[in-house]
DNA sequence: ATTGAAATAT
DNA sequence: AATATTTCAA
């Protein structure tokens, strides 16, 4: 239907020059009160400081954090701005349901990538608060990126709050999130909306899981008609993980406040491990998708031992359980 | 208001 | 060609 104007991303030109500290405190409605105690942005360490000294981090076989340029932390606190304006009275049963959820929102190393340039990666920060952060191709990217990779899309405004969402990349992570909650649910629980609360991704919307689910069922339906037919090669992602099984739950559906759930817990859920599976950490490399007239970041999974296969993304089910970090933005109809 | 499937779009 | 988004009838 639709034609798109000719811009292409409105939505990620921002202000070249914000600064945490001083100077960057322009339309964001600030409340002087409450800044009164705190530090100012000097005192502060840099965001775009690794938290882990590069020394230490090597002594643990750590990688070092990807070095964050103030673009990065400029969207990172955007994001976290946003996420905290339209997050704002929970009363909603919604809220129960969250802190219920199995799949608790921690940070880790998944993954939720966006086609464009703002694929997102999960920072490891400690905290709950899925925030963070476009990895900017640099550190030991051939190409530096200058902090403004958009020349101009001069039409920008803060307020667009009517921005087209970039397309979502289901990454074997997301993918196996998606698969734990549909399993957990059994496949006739297994309804977009459900699933994408108990995903609890920050972003996904529920035409996301919608359109993924209609995927996902007709893989399903492929594989039970021809059993022994080798999977076809497209179906990389549904492969390597397990079909849901009819596993009929009978969901508690109590007051879920009472479990202030820890970090981490097992869910007896599945037993079934990938196929192949390794449980080899995966990293996330930013890599060039190049479609003719534009360069699109995303990111693919590596083995830190090296690529295996150039020609053909193999993906495959990370097996550790985190969570997802992704961009947040602004929901446009939410009522 | 949601879902699921088909039509589009990238 | 594959995969994600949008549209639309139920």
């Amino acid at each position: 239907m639709g034609e798109e104007a000719g811009s292409d991303d409105e939505f990620d030109r921002l202000s070249a020059a914000d600064d945490v500290s001083s100077g960057g405190d322009d339309d964001d409605g600030r409340v002087l009160e409450w800044e009164l105690g705190l530090p100012s942005g000097e005192e502060l360490t840099p965001l775009s400081q690794p938290l882990v000294p590069p020394q230490l981090a090597s002594a643990f076989s750590v990688k070092p954090e990807p070095a964050r340029t103030a673009l990065d932390v400029h969207r990172a606190s955007q994001s976290t701005i946003f996420g905290l304006r339209r997050v704002a009275p929970s009363s909603d049963a919604s809220a129960a349901f969250r802190s219920f959820s199995p799949f608790p929102p921690a940070a880790a190393d998944e993954t939720v990538a966006f086609e464009g340039d703002d694929p997102v990666v999960a920072g490891e920060s400690s905290g709950k608060i899925p925030l963070f952060g476009p990895i900017s191709p640099c550190a030991e990217s051939p190409e530096a990126e200058p902090s403004t990779p958009q020349p101009d899309d001069s039409s920008d405004d803060h307020s667009a709050r009517a921005l087209k969402r970039p397309r979502l990349v289901w990454t074997p992570q997301l993918h196996k999130r998606f698969i734990d909650v549909v399993t957990h649910l059994g496949i006739k629980n297994a309804v977009p909306k459900t699933i994408m609360q108990l995903m609890n991704v920050e972003g996904l919307t529920r035409e996301n899981v919608a359109s993924h689910l209609q995927k996902y069922r007709l893989y399903l339906k492929r594989m039970q008609g021809i059993p022994d037919e080798g999977p076809s090669p497209s179906d990389h992602l549904f492969t390597s993980t397990p079909p849901a099984t009819q596993s009929l739950h009978e969901q508690h559906v109590h007051t879920p406040m009472r479990y202030a759930m820890p970090a981490m817990f097992s869910m007896p859920v599945f037993g079934m491990a990938p196929p192949h599976g390794h449980g080899r950490p995966i990293t996330m490399v930013p890599a060039v998708h190049n479609h003719g007239n534009g360069a699109h970041h995303a990111f693919e999974p590596q083995h830190p031992y090296g690529a295996f296969s150039e020609r053909h993304k193999d993906w495959y089910s990370g097996n550790s359980f985190g969570s997802i970090a992704s961009y947040p933005h602004v929901t446009p109809k939410n009522k």
